[in-house]
DNA sequence: GATTATATATATCAATCTGATATATATATG
DNA sequence: CATATATATATCAGATTGATATATATAATC
């Protein structure tokens, strides 16, 4: 999916700042994909060029200016045109998995030339990471504001239900099966 | 961790060619890692020049010189060194989540804004791709000569495990949950 | 039998993206 | 009182990808 087709559909929940849509990024999107500042800020400069996002700059006593973008209709037309595009290539494409790269899993692959006491910092680690994640997943109290509208969208509860699931797989196979991952050699 | 420490990590479960090692990047470790050809080729050449490899030129008449390097002994040490390096920052930077770029869930995300025959159809090919993932995982016949060496390792029977589990976890919650997905807005 | 597609094999590079840094201030923490 | 973190935008060197070039063998399709 195109940067600015991501942009957009964020924006369609609501206007918001770059930072803000850094924010989201951060927290409720970080298990699924992430953009930086780098890309965010010329990103939301170019769709305001081109009239598909409009900004209202809040100038905040001594802060740098806040620059607030809406969608616009243009803005809302293109990023349905696209969504539909993605939609179409991703089932053209026949490549239907994720892009992942994870430090986690390289360790485990190599971790017989790792001491046992550092694999099993390791492991513990990310055991607590998996089990806040977990948490987070379940939680159905208040959030920060810029992050509500993200929340509240339907789809979202779908992909929490299957996060909380996959993760609590990954917890019982782990607490079950780390033994197997004894002994080095070195 | 560095690509160099990740392509001795290869080099170490035996002698390979540039090529053979993207074979396991698009291959067995698809769903966790992958380097491109651009990081891999100049990658081995510096190792070389640095004597953390041998590269023996095998000339196959008409087809490019393949050339097969071998990890050498001030290459293994560099291997473990990073590795303990690298897992010792996993656990000190408090990051220990994967890297996720998934453009499956960005079109589930934004779903409402997509007929529902094409998310459908999304869906559908995301199934059947999970199932053929599964019984990736599951297969335990032969593979190639190249990618022998992997299969072979004792982590990757405890990676295997898991991948397959959670990939049970999420065919079953797609199956029983994917009603809720129904109706766009648009 | 001819053509097309795929596999082997390395190399390079424009375009893109990240991670770090710069700038400036407010607020919380120790 | 000093330090760290949060807000907020902007930029850019360096790293990475995805595409392309080169060359041939083999498998598939027509």
């Amino acid at each position: 999916m195109q940067k600015e087709t991501l942009c957009l559909g964020l924006l369609s929940l609501g206007p918001r700042s770059g930072y803000e849509i850094k924010q989201m990024f951060e927290g409720p999107l970080s298990d699924f994909y992430s953009l930086s500042f780098g890309t965010i800020y010329p990103t939301l400069n170019s769709l305001q060029a081109d009239k598909y996002v409009s900004c209202k700059q809040h100038s905040q006593s001594k802060k740098p200016d806040k620059k607030v973008y809406t969608i616009t209709k243009k803005g809302m037309d293109l990023m349905k045109d696209n969504l539909l595009g993605d939609a179409s290539s991703y089932i053209r494409s026949g490549n239907f998995g994720d892009q992942i790269k994870s430090e986690f899993f390289l360790l485990l692959l190599f971790s017989k030339y790792i001491p046992n006491e550092t694999m099993n910092t390791v492991l513990n680690e990310r055991v607590l990471y998996l089990r806040q994640k977990l948490e987070q997943f379940k939680y159905d109290g208040p959030v920060p504001g810029n992050l509500d509208a993200i929340r509240n969208e339907k789809s979202v509860s779908f992909i929490r239900g299957l996060a909380s699931a996959l993760i609590e797989t990954g917890l019982n196979y782990m607490e079950k099966n780390r033994h197997l991952l004894k002994k080095k050699i070195n």
